[in-house]
DNA sequence: CTGAAAGCGCTTACAG
DNA sequence: CTGAAAGCGCTTACAG
């Protein structure tokens, strides 16, 4: 390999040459750490902007190693007969644990039933006895969501949410997709491929929907691309606290053999796949579907024709990325954005096998 | 912040002393330098193991930073009038090089015309002068971009190609969509939206079309869905070398007055925005037009309305990853990837402000 | 075949 | 207010 010898950026070395200061002083001025005479701190800081001085991230994260451990923890649903979506941002702040626990990085899982408001708050208590440097979690809970906010608030401890915001709070950073939209974009699916004159089902199952914010929010979004763009279609409701396979189709039969002219449904979370499985038994395959989240059961219909749009907002990089966040402005004071939209995929049955989560 | 003192992971110093050997040993057995006796290297071998030693690689990178510069080329068509897309790429090169260049890494551009065969091969021959360590290109034209190869893979220089393959050529590092997919999904899509009867149009507009193996693999997967899936749709084929505005509405608007049954159009490349220009002016807005690539003019059609869906690769992430590939293989020896597919995105009037290119 | 020492670019006690 | 020195974990001449 050829190579150059010449350096590509000055580092604080040269700057305390020019400056006829020590490194020490230099690294002061960088990181206003104080203790610097006014007049040596202008000198040095007109050097670093005429150097245009990039620090070396490698030789600060190495010179940093000794520190000790920064503790993380991690508040979400654990995966459970229902779904296993939430595995993905798990998976995600795993990859991200792998490429930064060289410098001293240090997770702690608590993983709550979705379907069960005490286990999170008692997660939450054992989370605070843990004294975590930074938290990562998602607000399944929004009450107990938000005294766990305050706590972080008041003793500066960082955190993330990831998945669902809070709605009117001011939270320190979100890391999902814009739900609304992403209720939005799953009628302007539905618009191009029915008929005006079919209807239009929304199905909500959800163990708890009154108090779920993702799914009303996603309904809204729905609701409101049929009425800014003034469709005809009828779009009916399906709401049900009963998960299971033999309720939920039952009643969706029911629905179905009233309602005759079904052209599309829509299912607002991760269940879909309970909702291809009644399609498939009953034979209807020209109903248009849609809904949530890239995993296994709903892939297996979508392969089969049953599901024919799922929409996706990359879990496993949610997760990846609220890790990397903390880690970034624990260690280098980086600042966190407020709010980070993720894409928002379209999967089909011929795109799926491509697709990253 | 509430830190802990222990290591999270041994280090080579840590092996030397249990070894008792100096840590230069210990280094000589971690990266098979040779040197060392059976014995010496087996004992440090299986403290290394007993260790589940993981080296830490800011240590490793740093230690490299003083061995000089590493050059790497990027030969790709230069942006034009006609299209904007090759600016993504370039992008994401300048994006890996923000990231990398403090270890010692330089980029150089070679950039030429893609209707011009003349401007490739003068720009490989820059190249060549250049004396990379590594390439980054796109194979425009074939057969000179195998003569690259070829010359690449004697002088053992690792070459990365993206955005499109050279097909039947087992290339040592491909980054980009499955072409055929990348097609066949697109025709899914007019699938949904379209009735049995409604014809299709397939539009190639490029300069250079017969040699062009990403517009033709794409009509290919176009053509294959409406095949596989015995769909009646007649499926017309417009093909021009003008690309410019006057020229494409001329041809077509005399192709669509005579075929007046169209449903959907395809552009099989970045161009469709001039298909949309057209349909505007012609007041056609019942007819679903799908194309790629995520350029402005392109949004500026999905705004409007005029342009239905975009399918996008991802072409900066493409350039980013292309160099990262060659760093991490040039200065860690990692191994390349043969294939990495990217994901086949799905773009909207009502998702494309949350895409990442 | 092996080791002592310098160096990568930064941060951090410690001394003055 | 300032500087000399040690250290982060690794790699690399150099000496033996």
């Amino acid at each position: 390999m050829e190579k150059n010898k010449e350096k590509v950026t000055a580092g604080v070395k040269e700057i305390a040459r020019l400056g006829k200061v020590s490194i020490a002083t230099v690294d002061r001025v960088i990181h206003n750490r104080g203790g610097v005479s006014k007049k040596t701190k202008a000198k040095i800081q007109s050097i670093i902007e005429k150097l245009n001085y990039q620090p070396n991230v490698l030789a600060q994260r190495l010179a940093l190693t000794s520190r000790g451990t920064i503790r993380l923890a991690v508040l979400l649903p654990a995966i459970s007969e229902e779904t296993e979506f939430w595995q993905a941002p798990l998976d995600g702040a795993k990859q991200a644990l792998d490429e930064i626990k060289q410098y001293g990085i240090h997770i702690e899982q608590f993983l709550f039933d979705q379907n069960d408001q005490k286990s999170f708050s008692k997660q939450v208590k054992n989370l605070i006895k843990f004294k975590a440097d930074g938290i990562l979690f998602t607000p399944t809970f929004p009450e107990e969501s938000t005294k766990l906010i305050e706590r972080a608030e008041k003793t500066g401890t960082p955190y993330v949410l990831i998945n669902a915001d809070i709605p009117q709070t001011d939270t320190l950073c979100y890391i999902g997709a814009e739900i609304f939209s992403s209720g939005y974009i799953a009628a302007q699916l539905v618009h191009y491929c029915i008929d005006e004159k079919k209807k239009v089902l929304v199905a909500n199952i959800a163990a708890e929907i009154d108090n779920n914010y993702a799914i009303l929010r996603k309904e809204e979004g729905f609701m409101n691309y049929f009425k800014d763009n003034n469709l005809p279609n009828e779009v009916l409701s399906f709401k049900t606290t009963q998960t299971s396979y033999s309720s939920v189709s039952k009643r969706l039969s029911g629905l179905i053999k009233k309602q005759n002219d079904i052209g599309a449904i829509l299912v607002t979370n991760s269940r879909v796949s309970v909702v291809a499985k009644y399609l498939e038994s009953a034979g209807l395959k020209d109903i248009i579907l849609l809904g949530y989240d890239f995993i296994n059961e709903n892939i297996t219909y979508l392969k089969k024709g049953f599901i024919d749009f799922l929409i996706c907002e990359k879990p496993q990089e949610q997760g990846y990325r609220g890790i990397m966040a903390l880690f970034q402005y624990l260690v280098f004071s980086k600042p966190m954005e407020k709010k980070y939209f993720m894409p928002i995929d379209i999967i089909t049955k011929e795109n799926y096998q491509f697709y990253r989560n």
